[in-house]
RNA sequence: GCCCGAGUGGCGGAACAGGUAGACGCACAGGACUUAAAAUCCUGCGAGAUUUAAACCUCGUGCCGGUUCAAGUCCGGCCUCGGGCACCA
């Protein structure tokens, strides 16, 4: 189109000169609430981003507007956060005015999309008039012991040089500058967003969210169901709790340990551990989180000196401390079990602790009658040929270890050397390790006998190839073959459960499987479920454990160390101890004269007018609270501000908000799976309970655009240089022309590079419209083709809409225009071309307004109009083409009409030659016919 | 290690509930119009065998197997890539 940018632009200020998408909370129809995340208000000019999610969002929000929905479609700005005050530190412009002048910007920049937004609606949560109410919410939190104040050990980034949350942490890294997080104990303020994990947990199920994005979530919230288990300290009045999800495994637990950081290890460290204990407590706290949870490293860890003593046998156990337990999950203390734990089996081999087995893997299954034996299975490995010895039943019994019966008054490596001495001669042998027994079931045939043995598998290496003579009976003598196999030979021909087993334990670990339990006095001969219902049982009687459910999710730090936030309103008063700034106080108001400089004090410290304040109780002197609140505080409950964004009495009305929330298709990328759209969902149900909401979830049906990548399929990046930027192609060829190749080159859901070959297509494919437009015809005309193939086409492009699948909803509408073309010389009714444009108005505001009002000279708004609704009969056929199958390929297509009988429709498919051809010679078994879709022939 | 998601032409991507794989478009090739080019329009376009040509035949949705008259789609076992969590007791 000529001088597209001009048109645009005149459209635009008629819209908003007409107030059309003006938002009336009292207009007819079905309320809709459409919101896509907002955005911080960078410097720059919109980003591709911005126009995938804001651009292609809108004209789902437009479909909706025209089919009649009252649709709610607000935009804002996430004004606070780092980069405008790291901007500041770097060029001294105050961050309130870079973020003002950045909000004008993107303002002006986003009216450019054409998009449906009531600006009147808009938000800045930098605005006093927004976060005053941040503040306030966060008092109502604080009253309702939803927001505290805690020392812990917290996540300290030095470079942003403040605390940040877990969910900020992202593989031991800063989210924000991919700096290694530190661990640092500090006085910080927490959400009790632990409070609600189940409830966030459970209503998951019930969201219209993609899948993956509820497992992220239910990932983080990470819940474990188990029991606490209260050892005392032998010798002294002290206990401590530990989290346990194999309670059954208690007479197993060999040893205690504690995190570095728990409180009790000071009070129970002897003297003579005292010096090492403290040195490891040093090394672990200066350690990074990164080094920390790297499971690769080696178990470190030192002894109190003291002793626990377990619960269930009485034993003298020994506490020792060490960093592979983690002070801030359970109860920062473990039981050690390292026969069924992997981590405390390292633990154990590296100190030489004592390793107790007391559960018993089983393997074949169990008869009535079972003879019971001992037994042993050996693997012999030659680390020359990296082979293992096998013995080789052919129809016997397959490939098998040498495998023997336990003789009276032999210990099972006696029997092992014995039995692969007597069946392959082989006699200079190392051992290596002996693992833990299999208890096995089997029946042999020869005998006619089931047996129950206690198995256990011995491990050696061979030292040389050095021969005696096999001393085999006459039933072995013709029956094997002694071979060496390599790995995979044994993965693939090795069957039998208990060898296989024996070869899955040939590297020692812990077994961490199901089985019977042994050594277990109560619980002996019960497998896993069972055994821990009994245990857990017999705690809860002896008061001294109970069933509990440990979640990996942590109360969510709030404060933050930088000043372009909102600050805590919280005064420190000498005489009455922290008190809350009086609503009639707020907001708090940031102070101009802070200093910036990074050096890991909260800014607003060095204000000494900001920080010197009456005690509000008292009167006396007092101070403020230095800290500001982190940004997602804020961004935790902007959905709710905007129904009712300039209220100045309260920080939304409850009538207004209950009738349009919660919001019913929320748009935003995923990075936010376990940030914002948790914490969100936490405010949702925090502030219900408080008393203001009426609903439980703020987003009820979730879309996550896709990223589009640079042309070399990797993240837009300055620093990559492979970023591609709107405006060029908006200059040349206009806003609606960028929009409509976004939502036709890309599937919505899965984005992907961004090339710049399709902008030309859908170019061409909208100057073919303006032809069309313009060659339309006054005559009032059914055409049979066309009435077919709209109805059809406004049927798909209503539901591929409906579905964020716009790539499909365009090509329908292509196809359309594609019949259009074929009238186009004798001349299209103008109904058809109404259609046309009406059909494409959500996709292309701008062109489709231009030949709505000055082609067709229609009246003024196309966007006003109602959306086409098709007729479900105008999409019957007279003839349908479908296949015909014989066997199952496909050898004809035949063309039925809808009142076919289906012997017609046999006759038919049948007398096609090339059907005809396949069944020539054949009997027909049957003939498989499935409406509308194929004829399928079986023959034989 | 655990939990997700994805693998379809030269390319972006279609295929709704197991029913004619490759819609729509890009690129490419051939043709029409033109003095010529652009624009536009028409035709072809998964691979292979055969053929003067067409019909037609075989193979084909990451790999191997299974269920079914029929599998991109369902089931079992892998491979590769991407994402998340990760010493969570």
């Amino acid at each position: 189109m000529e001088n597209i940018n001009e048109i645009e632009k005149k459209w635009r200020d008629k819209w908003e000169e007409e107030k059309i998408y003006k938002f009336n909370p009292h207009a007819s129809g079905e309320k809709l609430y459409c919101l896509e995340m907002f955005s911080y208000p960078s410097g720059a000019n919109l980003h591709m981003g911005h126009w995938w999610n804001y651009g292609v969002t809108d004209s789902w929000a437009r479909l909706k507007r025209m089919q009649g929905y009252n649709v709610f479609h607000p935009m804002g700005f996430d004004a606070f956060g780092l980069p405008a005050e790291n901007y500041a530190i770097k060029t001294g412009i105050h961050p309130e005015k870079s973020t003002q002048q950045n909000i004008k910007t993107m303002e002006r920049q986003l009216k450019n999309i054409g998009a449906t937004y009531d600006w009147d609606y808009e938000i800045d949560t930098s605005n006093p008039e927004y976060y005053k109410w941040s503040q306030f919410l966060f008092l109502e939190f604080y009253k309702k012991g939803l927001a505290y104040k805690k020392e812990a050990p917290v996540n300290w980034c030095p470079s942003c040089n403040t605390v940040l949350a877990n969910e900020q942490v992202v593989s031991g890294e800063c989210e924000r500058c991919a700096e290694v997080v530190v661990r640092k104990k500090m006085s910080q303020w927490f959400f009790k967003i632990t409070d609600y994990a189940e409830e966030l947990l459970r209503d998951l199920d019930n969201l219209d969210w993609p899948e993956r994005t509820k497992n992220l979530q239910r990932n983080w919230i990470g819940k474990s169901k188990g029991a606490y288990v209260v050892f005392k300290v032998d010798g002294t009045d002290q206990s401590f709790k530990v989290f346990t999800t194999r309670a059954d495994t208690l007479y197993g637990a060999t040893y205690c340990v504690l995190a570095p950081e728990h409180d009790l290890v000071d009070l129970i460290t002897t003297k003579e551990q005292k010096n090492e204990v403290l040195e490891y407590q040093k090394a672990a706290s200066i350690q990074s989180e990164i080094d920390r949870a790297s499971t690769a490293r080696e178990k470190t860890g030192v002894f109190t000196g003291s002793y626990a003593v377990n619960p269930i046998s009485n034993k003298k156990i020994p506490i020792w401390i060490a960093d592979y337990v983690l002070a801030t999950y359970g109860t920062g203390a473990i039981m050690a079990v390292p026969a069924h734990d992997q981590r405390d089996f390292e633990f154990a081999k590296k100190f030489n602790l004592e390793i107790i087995p007391v559960v018993q893997k089983i393997t074949g299954k169990t008869r009535e009658n079972e003879t019971t034996k001992k037994s042993i299975v050996a693997v012999v490995y030659n680390p020359k040929t990296s082979k293992y010895l096998t013995i080789n039943w052919g129809n016997l019994g397959g490939r098998l270890f040498i495998g023997g019966t336990i003789f009276e008054n032999e210990t099972a490596l006696e029997c092992a050397i014995r039995e692969i001495k007597e069946e392959t001669g082989y006699i200079n042998l190392k051992f290596m390790h002996q693992s833990f027994p299999v208890n096995h079931h089997y029946y042999a045939f020869n005998k006619d006998k089931a047996y129950n043995i206690d198995c256990d598998l011995v491990y050696f290496e061979l030292i040389d190839e050095t021969k005696i003579d096999q001393d085999l009976d006459s039933e072995e003598e013709n029956n094997f073959k002694v071979e060496w196999a390599s790995l995979k030979t044994i993965l693939d021909e090795v069957k039998d459960e208990l060898h296989k087993t024996a070869f899955e334990f040939r590297e020692e670990k812990a077994y961490i499987g199901d089985g019977i339990h042994i050594n277990s006095a109560l619980i002996n001969g019960l497998n896993e479920e069972d055994a821990i219902n009994e245990i857990t049982k017999y705690l809860e009687k002896k008061q001294i454990g109970e069933g509990a459910i440990n979640y990996k999710l942590r109360d969510w730090l709030v404060s933050r160390q930088r000043y372009w936030g909102a600050p805590i309103p919280i005064i420190y008063c000498d005489k009455c101890g922290m008190v809350p700034v009086p609503d009639a106080d707020l907001p708090v108001l940031l102070p101009k004269d802070a200093e910036f400089t990074p050096d890991g004090e909260s800014p607003l410290k060095k204000s000494k007018e900001f920080m010197h304040v009456k005690c509000p109780v008292c009167g006396e002197d007092a101070k403020r609270e230095c800290d500001t609140l982190d940004t997602f505080v804020c961004s935790s409950w902007y959905f709710l501000r905007y129904p009712d964004a300039s209220n100045k009495k309260e920080a939304f009305n409850k009538d207004i908000i209950n009738k349009i929330l919660p919001v019913d298709k929320y748009v935003g990328g995923i990075e936010h799976a376990v940030m914002h759209l948790l914490y969100a969902r936490f405010f949702t149900k925090a502030l219900r309970d408080i008393g203001y909401l009426n609903f439980d979830e703020p987003f009820k049906s979730l879309v996550h655009q896709g990223i589009i990548l640079g042309s070399d399929g990797e993240k837009m990046s300055k620093s990559r240089g492979n970023t591609v930027t709107p405006d060029p192609i908006v200059d040349e060829y206009g806003a609606d022309i960028l929009r409509n190749y976004l939502m036709f080159g890309f599937n919505y859901i899965d984005g992907g590079p961004w090339t710049d070959d399709g902008i030309i297509a859908i170019n061409k494919f909208y100057n073919k419209i303006e032809r069309l437009v313009k060659s339309y015809q006054d005559e009032i005309k059914e055409i049979p083709e066309l009435e077919k193939s709209l109805h059809y086409t406004i049927k798909n492009v209503t539901e591929d809409t409906t579905n964020f699948q716009f790539n499909t909803a365009i090509a329908r509408i292509m196809e359309y225009t594609n019949i259009l073309v074929k009238y186009e010389s004798k001349g299209i009714p103008k109904y058809y071309i109404e259609q046309l444009l009406l059909i494409l108005a959500p996709f292309a505001p701008h062109i489709t307004e231009e030949l709505w009002c000055e082609t067709l000279k229609n009246e003024f708004s196309i966007h006003n109009q109602k959306y086409p609704k098709y007729d479900e009969t105008k999409l019957i056929s007279t003839s349908i083409s479908i296949g015909v199958q014989v066997n199952g390929k496909l050898r004809a297509s035949i063309s039925i009409t809808e009142d076919m009988s289906d012997e017609e429709i046999k006759t038919l498919a049948t007398e096609e030659d090339n059907v005809k051809k396949h069944l020539e010679n054949k009997e027909i078994v049957k003939i498989i016919i499935v409406p509308k879709k194929i004829v399928s022939i079986v023959i034989k």
